[in-house]
DNA sequence: GCAAGGTC
């Protein structure tokens, strides 16, 4: 038999056919440096000894485009992108690739694909076939079911082959219909209609583009600044008591927390005076731990580098893709926490053993201190957790990559440790009915926070001892007042995680999403505490950020202290600019549930996808429908453009419209 | 000049 087999990228093509050959003949492929043929004879247990051609693709293969008749801005109402014919081409980019896949397939009677298990891949696997069964009809079409390139599992997977699942793959034909045409037909639109206005304040501006994922991640945006800049602070009151016992002073919490009736915060503390005894009813202490964290996604990756490496996402993931094509790290793009168990985790704590920082670390974790890591929620049965897969001397880094490659490191030993350990104590005390209590912790074994700095975990000041029933006179207490404080704007973390919680964008794409917004001028970044902002929207914000900082409690902290309070400065923030903010208030005036800048549309093209994945709907129903509802947002928007005309007016050339 | 999804 001949067998061509086809990984998604050929990163899986040499790892796979490495595992499955004894020897290699690797062949270049005409007009592209990435891509290369392996060959070599493999035995395979449903077609028996074969002579293989192990290549890949490059991503995906073909590209939607309009017809020449469409082609143009003036050349049609953007409405007319709704119908008008796709063309289905293969991208110059593109073509050696295909070409080799259509060669290759003219000698084989069996076409393997191995593009990676998700909805996607599904699809590629589609090009794939397409390009196969057209160069030679009548090939056989198999498809590899493997969620890593351990050897084991990919044995496993080349001697059980499955069929293409046609389902993902018509799921997935409709995402691209429908974001292709929505996506340019609302660009269009948008652009034609408001762009000259916008050019009054930015001579310079070049498109106003609408995306499903792009405008849900600027809503966002401008949701938690509109929260910022509608806030009205509002007092409160709490009763304050504190205690000194062996010379530890000891401050208790209300549990009440804290209350917006002066008056009633002032009854109840008089019948505390009035009851002068406090009691103890609790005191204990119970072993606590602090775990260790979750094996590392790419989101979570992102979120700790603008945390903890002060990165951007982008940022990080650009970093990433260098330390995995250089063989340092694993797959960056994965969406799984849990480890397979048939995993050789040692063997790769055992390279870390070279490293002047944290090699003593592994060699403990080899020398018996060695834990299977937690298993998360997820598993996107494509790619495992990203780790490091080979020890490399620092500096071959450059310095970004080094804090990368450090962190991903870390946190890998981190996830093969023991939880830290320690002992937390609960102080509880009556007050008349009122009750207070005070904690305390004490950290015993660090163990994986000795690995990983990023985590913190410290022994609070020690509670004195006291015994149930001990009574006592507080020594102070008093009402103390505080405000409400202002929501901060959001950070990178937490636009990361609303993204991912409303599935706007996947793993690979969210990052980009970010950048697209800030590249079209819908949003800015600043430091947190650091330089302001220059656009109108940020001044203006200025006045409102006195306050804020102090979560729950109002410490009254400005600026500079929440900056420190959330985890750093050098963390950015995102503040919307006049035109995002028009932008997003213009389209929820004119939709009412439907509106562009919020996630629900998105959310239930997501579902109507795992729909056709069922088996529940089809393509044409799910395209039918969509288009039939984003024909009513596009028309109710073209009839109520003033008010979007209105909004950017608001906001960009500071009219006063009344 | 338009989207989002792959990947280098």
């Amino acid at each position: 038999m001949r067998i061509l087999c086809v990984a998604e990228k050929p990163s899986i093509a040499k790892a796979v056919a490495n595992h499955l050959a004894g020897r290699v003949v690797t062949h270049n492929v005409n007009g592209t440096p990435y891509v290369k043929n392996y060959c070599f004879d493999y035995n395979f247990r449903q077609w028996g000894q074969s002579s293989v051609t192990f290549t890949s693709a490059q991503g995906h293969i073909t590209s939607s485009d309009f017809g020449p008749r469409y082609k143009s801005w003036q050349s049609c109402l953007p409405i007319a992108l709704f119908e008008a014919d796709i063309n289905t081409t293969i991208d110059d980019k593109m073509k050696p690739v295909a070409e080799n896949i259509r060669q290759q397939s003219r000698y084989a009677q069996i076409v393997f694909i191995w593009t990676d298990c998700d909805r996607e891949g599904e699809y590629i696997g589609s090009e794939i076939r397409d390009l196969a069964v057209a160069a030679k009809p009548g090939i056989q079409v198999k498809r590899a079911r493997f969620s890593n390139i351990e050897r084991n599992h990919v044995i496993q997977a080349a001697g059980n082959p499955v069929d293409l699942d046609e389902r993902q793959v018509q799921a997935v034909a409709a995402r691209i219909e429908l974001d292709f045409r929505l996506g340019t037909a609302f660009t269009r639109m948008q652009t034609l209609a408001l762009k000259p206005l916008v050019e009054q304040a930015d001579p310079g501006y070049k498109v106003i583009s609408y995306g499903s994922c792009q405008f849900p991640t600027l809503g966002f945006v401008v949701d938690r600044y509109l929260r910022v800049k509608n806030f009205k602070p509002e007092p409160f009151w709490y009763i304050k008591v504190s205690h000194k016992k062996d010379d530890i002073n000891v401050n208790f919490t209300w549990s009440r927390g804290h209350l917006f009736d002066r008056m009633a915060v002032t009854i109840m503390f008089e019948r505390c005076l009035a009851a002068k005894q406090a009691k103890v009813v609790e005191m204990l202490t119970k072993p606590t731990s602090k775990w260790r964290p979750l094996p590392l996604t790419t989101l979570e990756l992102q979120k700790c580098g603008s945390r903890f490496l002060r990165m951007t996402g982008q940022e990080v993931m650009k970093h990433a893709e260098k330390l995995y094509t250089a063989g340092w790290i694993s797959y960056p793009r994965t969406e799984t926490d849990q480890f397979s168990k048939d995993m050789d985790l040692k063997k790769l704590v055992e390279k870390q053993q070279q490293s002047q920082q944290w090699g003593q670390y592994a060699e403990m974790l080899m020398g018996g201190g060695f834990n299977q890591p937690r298993v998360g929620r997820n598993n996107d049965e494509a790619h495992p957790p990203i780790h490091p897969v080979n020890f490399v001397v620092p500096t071959q880094l450059s310095e970004p990559e080094k804090r990368v490659y450090e962190f991903v490191t870390r946190r890998f030993l981190a996830c093969c440790s023991e939880d830290a350990k320690g002992v937390s104590a609960e102080l509880g005390i009556e007050w008349g009915v009122e009750k207070f209590n005070a904690k305390g912790l004490t950290v015993l074994q660090r163990n994986y926070l000795d690995v990983y700095p990023y985590d913190k975990w410290e022994s609070s000041q020690q509670l004195p001892p006291f015994t149930v029933g001990e009574t006592f006179i507080p020594m102070e207490a008093k009402i103390t007042d505080g405000k409400t404080t202002a929501p901060s704007y959001l950070t990178e973390p937490e636009l990361l995680s609303l993204m991912d919680a409303n599935g706007i964008g996947t793993d690979a794409t969210m990052h980009e999403h970010v950048e697209k917004i800030k590249d079209r001028n819908y949003v800015m970044t600043r430091s947190i505490g650091g330089s302001r902002a220059p656009a109108a929207v940020a001044e203006s914000a200025e006045t409102t950020r006195g306050g804020r900082g102090g979560r729950g409690r109002g410490r009254g902290g400005r600026g500079g202290a929440a900056a420190t309070a959330r985890g750093g400065s050098g963390m950015l923030e995102f503040i919307p600019t006049t035109l995002g903010v028009a932008l997003i208030e213009g389209y929820d005036q004119v939709g009412f549930e439907t509106s562009l800048g919020k996630p629900h549309l998105r959310k239930e093209m997501e579902l109507q996808m795992k729909a056709i994945c069922a088996g529940t709907k089809t393509k044409y129903e799910v395209v039918q429908q969509n288009l039939d509802q984003y024909r009513n947002v596009y028309s109710r928007s073209v009839q109520q453009i003033d008010v979007l005309k209105t909004a950017i007016r608001k906001y960009v050339l500071q009219q006063n419209v009344g």
